[in-house]
RNA sequence: GCUUCGAUAGCUCAGCCUGGUAGAGCGUUACCUUGGUAAGGUAAAGGUCGCGGGUUCGGAUCCCGCUCGAAGCUCCA
């Protein structure tokens, strides 16, 4: 939904038998004052919710009250409650005048019986809406056009909540069981997935772990100069995205996508942005510049499709792939939503689109795709037990297409929550997610697919088929991983976890900050630490030096905090030694091995990832502590 | 958005109930210490107690307002 618009006045209006509202409480300081906590009973009336839009004027409020008045003539009753509702409006504007305009409305209906609920009380009502065709009805009255309007833009959220979902739990031998029979016993997880929406208030009443640990291990923080859920990353925190981000991104180059790079911000007037919101309603960031009303982007959508817009498409280059590495997509969550690197305002996303010439291409598609996704997130070291999936199908799409949504569960492996629709509300027909369970009990997305039968048109994308007719393609759109900040999420969380149980915490280690820690027992070792470090180093492998006065103890019990996996101790001993002694924080024994072995055997626990230099200075001593 | 909680040294927090000279640990700095696999010692520096008002002889502490933050709830195509 574009909050550019010049809306003002939103109004759900409702034909009803009765109504019975009671204000309970002042919910704002400015609420009206000598309210009548009792219990009020109208009946045969209609109803108008309103809120009131900032920019507002008076000329809205009368062309507002005159819509009313029609529709009233129109199904012939005299009654009006204008019932103030904040809930229709995310940009509401102030309570004063949103009050003497709701008066103003009031006074210009004389003619009929009206009166108005109490403003700025939360109150219960109880209301009993008739069922012919006119009884429901909802205006948005602008200030530009002065007119109202069948309310378009909020088509999405309507139909949101309206949606017919039926759940089941599917096995991965294809049978379906409705979700209310499974039993769950042994899918504790899966269970906390399916009944995320019905839970019972959790008693949560601690943070979730990885926020200290975010903190703790100088990854990121909160940054309070920003908006909410901006992030700020240290230089632990960018060494470990930059590598999750370039794997993600060879992955997702290997399968056969191609990297482009598109603008972070877009025209919300421009044509094709305009019926896109109609079916998206998110929470988006507006800037206007110059007489412009942009927006920050919540996914590389628009920025692919325009561009593929631009290509000229034949059946023989499909499918085709699009891979962009957002950073960053933007969506603005309710404040009271974000949580550490859970969820965020700001965020990076790796977004895919395959465009496909047809529904059996796009099939085939989506199961490589899936294949991808569980092999990126495994590497990345969030394993199958970390997460449950979730598929969501059109009750259409589920009835042709029925081997291909049993073949995704099987390859799953467990027990998949499955979300069928009665019609299609969304933009597309089949969508899959997996869905990490943290400490918690919280259910967050990671890697998604969605087969997307309407944007091709929307956006005016179009190839030549086999028979020289112009078609739309069929649009995948695939995050691998999820979002890369959610990525590190669920390794702290994972982290935590294993140290609740009593196992030491640790990062996979080609994500490590430090890998090697040199110690030199004291200072007439530095030279030799200096170029056994410059040696590692050559291997890429990221070491450092703590060269700091602090005891040996000290030194050591710190790399442990700081989770290092390999600690080089150096005395007298090994500069005269051809070996390593190697202290291995997963056994906490100290063993020796020759250099090269010692090589060879981090070689093969780091093979296939990426790598990149220390991002700090090579000697403790010289490094800031970072408090945070 | 709603509810609740919070804001005191660079960081984590105590002090507040019951008003009377601003505290601890960690970190930082200096010096001592030259160590053998999870905390060596001594000392110093460091704070308009978030902002504004009120009560009081006196406010970090009590009252009111504001700002910012956090968690939970709702939400999450």
């Amino acid at each position: 939904m574009t909050h550019n618009s010049p809306f003002i006045v939103r109004i759900l209006q409702l034909h009803c038998d009765s109504i019975e509202y009671t204000p309970t409480k002042k919910e704002i300081k400015s609420a009206e004052e000598d309210v009548s906590t009792d219990t009020t009973r109208l009946e045969e009336l209609v109803v108008a919710f309103v809120a009131v839009e900032k920019d507002d004027d008076s000329s809205v409020a009368q062309d507002a009250i005159s819509q009313i008045k029609n529709s009233m003539e129109k199904i012939g009753c005299k009654k009006l409650l204008l019932y103030p509702y904040a809930h229709l409006s995310s940009n509401l504007a102030s309570p004063n005048l949103a009050m003497s305009l709701l008066k103003e409305m009031e006074s210009s209906a004389s003619e009929l019986d009206v009166s108005h609920s109490p403003f700025g009380w939360t109150k219960s009502y109880k209301v009993q809406v008739k069922g012919h065709p006119l009884a429901e009805s909802s205006k948005v009255i602008t200030k530009e056009t002065l007119s109202s309007q069948d309310e378009v833009t909020s088509e999405a959220l309507k139909s949101e909540s309206k949606i017919k979902s039926y759940w089941y739990i599917m096995s991965p031998d294809g049978s379906m069981t409705p979700m209310s029979e499974f039993n769950f016993s042994n899918h504790q997880k899966l269970e906390i997935l399916s009944k995320y929406e019905s839970a019972k208030k959790r008693s949560v009443d601690e943070p979730p772990p990885h926020v200290a640990l975010m903190k703790k291990m100088a990854i990121a923080d909160y940054e309070s100069a920003s908006d909410q859920g901006n992030m700020r990353f240290f230089p632990n925190g960018r060494l470990i995205k930059s590598l999750i981000e370039q794997y993600v991104t060879a992955r997702v180059k290997e399968y056969g996508g191609y990297e482009v790079e598109t603008p972070i911000m877009y025209d919300s007037h421009h044509p094709s942005m305009v019926s896109y919101f109609n079916r998206f309603p998110a929470r988006q960031y507006n800037i206007d510049s110059e007489g412009k009303q942009l927006f920050l982007r919540f996914a590389a959508c628009f920025g692919q499709f325009l561009m593929a817009n631009e290509f000229q498409l034949s059946y023989k280059n499909l499918p085709y792939r699009l891979y962009e590495l957002t950073r960053y997509s933007f969506r603005r969550e309710q404040s009271g939503e974000l949580v550490g690197l859970r969820r965020l305002r700001a965020f990076t996303m790796p977004d895919c689109h395959a465009f496909c010439k047809d529904l059996e291409q796009s099939i085939e598609e989506i199961k490589t795709r899936f294949d991808l996704s569980r092999s990126v997130l495994n590497d990345l070291g969030i394993e199958e037990s970390d997460y449950e999936m979730a598929i969501r199908f059109t009750e259409d799409f589920y009835n042709e297409n029925k081997k291909t949504v049993e073949e995704l569960v099987k390859k799953h492996g467990k027990p998949v929550l499955v979300e069928m629709w009665k019609e299609k509300f969304f933009y597309f027909v089949l969508k899959w997610e997996f869905n990490f369970i943290d400490n918690l009990g919280k259910a967050s997305a990671l890697s998604t697919d969605q087969i997307d039968v309407e944007n091709g048109n929307r956006y005016g994308i179009d190839f030549v088929d086999e028979n020289n007719e112009k078609k739309n393609p069929i649009i995948l759109h695939n995050s691998p991983s999820g979002a890369i900040e959610r990525i590190i999420y669920a390794l702290l969380e994972k982290a935590a976890f294993d140290s609740k149980q009593g196992r030491k915490p640790q990062l996979p280690l080609w994500l490590s900050p430090t890998q090697v820690r040199v110690i030199p027992l004291k200072e007439e070792f530095y030279e030799y630490c200096n170029s056994l470090v410059e040696k590692i180093s050559t291997n890429n492998i990221r070491a450092d030096i703590d060269d700091r006065n602090e005891s040996i103890g000290k030194r050591i019990r710190e790399a442990e905090k700081e989770w290092i996996r390999y600690i080089l101790v150096i005395g007298e001993k090994e500069a005269n030694s051809e070996n390593l002694s190697i202290r291995d924080r997963q056994t906490g024994d100290v063993r020796e091995i020759s250099f090269d072995d010692f090589i060879s055997e981090f070689k093969e626990q780091t093979k296939g990832r990426p790598f990149t230099g220390l991002n700090m200075p090579k000697n403790l001593s010289q490094r800031p502590q970072l408090m945070v």
